[in-house]
This record gives C-alpha cells, sequence and structure tokens, in this order.
DNA sequence: AACAGTAATTAGAATTATTCCAATTACAAG
DNA sequence: CTTGTAATTGGAATAATTCTAATTACTGTT
C-alpha cells in the first residue's frame, strides 16, 4: 500500500512554494502542500471537489473549505491558474508556462497547450489603440482524438 | 415619450431571427422578437438580469425564466453568443462575426475585438496531431483608455 | 513551559446564477 | 371549436462557491 509520502513535494516544487507563501507573507502548511502536490502529481485540471477526494486519502478530515482556501491561496500567490468553461466548475491547472487549452467536447477533458510568447505578442496586436492588455485566455473546443491509450495533456510543462 | 415600438426588429434582424427559428422547428413570439431587439439595440454584453429590466420596459409581464429560455434559444439558433468571464453571470452578445473579447478590468465592460479569420487559422495551427478545434474563444483582460466619452465597442459589426 | 497574537481550518449557513417543474396559456392546423 | 404542441410562468430545486463564527494551530515572546 502507498506510503504516507507518496504524493510528497518534490524538493524543487516544495521550494517554489513555500517561496511565494512567503513573500506573500503566508505560512507553508500541511494542507497547502498536500493540495499543490496533489496538483503536480496528476495534471488533468481537477476541480475543487476532485481535488477534496484525492487529498483526503491523505488528510481524512481536511474539509472543502480549506481545501477553496487553499486552491485560492495557491491562485494569488501564482502558482495555479483557474481555468472555467462555461459555467461549469472552476479547474485548477498547475501549469506556469504561457499556455491555452483544449476542451475535449466528447470526454469534458481538458488539455494543455503551449502558446508561444510572440504568438500572444501577436494576438495583442489585434486590440484597437487604448486597449492595454495584461492577460489572455485562449480556449479551444472540439474533440481529440484518443486512441486506446489515452495521454493525460497534450504538452508537459511546468 | 418611447412609442410600443421604439426597439421594433429592424426588418433584416426579424428575417433572421424567424427564419433562424424556423430552420429549428421554433416558432417566432413577442418575446423572442423583443428580447433579441434589445440584444441588438445595445450591444453592451448584458446578462440575463440585465436584459430581463430592459424588456419589461415593453412587456412587464415578462418573467426572468422566459428571458432565461429565449436566450437559450437565441444560442441554440446561433443568433446570439453566451460570453462568459471567471465565474460571473453569463453575458448575451448578438456579434454575429467571429470575434474575441476585451474585458475591462477597471470597469467590468466588455468589447468586441475583430478576429480575422486568417488569425483564428494560425491559432488553430498551434494544436498538437490528433486535436481538431472546431471552435475557439478568445479573452483579452486589461483597461481601456476611455476618455471621457466611453465607447460601447471596439469595433462595430454584426 | 505558559501566553499572546495572528493565521488557518472547520462545519454549516448563506448566496447566486441558473435550471427544473408542474400548471397555465397561446397558437396552429384540421 | 377541438386538439395537440409549444411557450410561458412562478416558485422550488440545484450546484458551486463564499461567508460566518467559532475552534485550532503556529510563532514568537515572557
Ligand atoms: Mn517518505
Ligand atoms: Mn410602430
Ligand atoms: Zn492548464
Ligand atoms: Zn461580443
Amino acid at each position: 500500500m502507498a506510503s504516507k509520502h507518496s504524493h510528497a513535494l518534490p524538493r524543487a516544487a516544495k521550494e517554489l512554494l513555500d517561496d511565494a507563501l512567503a513573500r506573500h507573507g503566508l505560512r507553508g502548511t500541511r494542507h497547502r502542500d498536500l493540495i499543490f502536490g496533489s496538483l503536480l502529481a496528476r495534471r488533468d485540471h481537477p476541480t475543487a471537489e476532485e481535488v477534496f477526494v484525492r487529498v483526503k486519502a491523505m488528510a481524512p478530515t481536511i474539509s472543502l473549505a480549506t481545501v477553496y482556501n487553499c486552491l485560492e491561496t495557491l491562485v494569488q500567490c501564482g502558482l495555479v491558474r483557474a481555468v472555467n468553461h462555461e459555467r461549469d466548475a472552476t479547474r485548477y491547472c498547475p501549469n506556469l508556462s504561457e499556455h491555452a487549452h483544449f476542451h475535449d467536447r466528447r470526454t469534458g477533458r481538458i488539455y494543455d497547450v503551449d502558446l508561444p510568447e510572440d504568438v500572444v505578442e501577436r494576438l495583442k496586436e489585434l486590440l484597437p489603440k487604448g486597449y492595454e492588455a495584461d492577460s489572455l485566455e485562449l480556449n479551444f473546443h472540439g474533440r481529440s482524438a484518443m486512441e486506446k491509450g489515452r495521454a493525460e495533456k497534450a504538452t508537459a510543462s511546468t
């Protein structure tokens, strides 16, 4: 059976987390570790509820409110992105590189799509004078091929 | 004072609407007319609630459920786009040309940004093999200049 | 170690946007 | 005028998220 540390944060991630929290005057806690770790361990853009059930394996008494709190904290610290699609539950993504999302209509799964910096710049040039975008969000909708073995993401990066 | 027809649909729009409804086996009704008309009359991406209050001026007994129903019908018929931003209330847009949205953080207002077909094609090329997007959604977030007189949209098109 | 001050966590209530439901009303065709 | 179907309605129900008012856990001091 899996040890208590099967989802422990890799040293680098742990440092990233503690640093970001410190910079924001926040404490490193077991729950924040676990939740960030669970996002890194399985990058399938889970909802808060899904994170809740995953993390309960290691911290059976954690509350859903705490999961929401921690996820919001991670987003505030810039370690995690909140991903929305229509009015569905918000999903969470620890991929820090600039990327778009592909939403598979058939499966509901979300895949990361690398978004080169120059493309982002090109897109911002579409804006009329007087409109300054500090960020943009790009979502594709469609079907992915998905043979027998399904990959979890289109690209792998952090 | 404004006549009962101050927001009557222009003939062209009326035809567009009745056509689309017919093609979907749906009836043309006063409420659908009014709601589509109100979207065309003021293209500021209103929420269902906002449409509700606007349309009550001409149909004081209309219900919010009907507004939701009609908006959904218009979306299904391809006459209107639903626009989402984070978890905010869905907004509705009758601009049928391919376009992106600019969300002004300061005012909360949403502006249309023309999205040339070739840019759309270029973006779809970012997808790895096996990923077929039938649509994409592009949102900018930032600040618009906004001098004293505020324009309602960055571009004007239907 | 006890204390004080603050931050994190918690269970459950509250909120919000939206959808559902069951009952009425409006049409359209025969 | 019937009869069948679609549209509308008010109110209840839902779902995700946020809020609240404790409790608990830390972090530094005495
Ligand atoms: Mn271990
Ligand atoms: Mn008239
Ligand atoms: Zn992602
Ligand atoms: Zn628009």
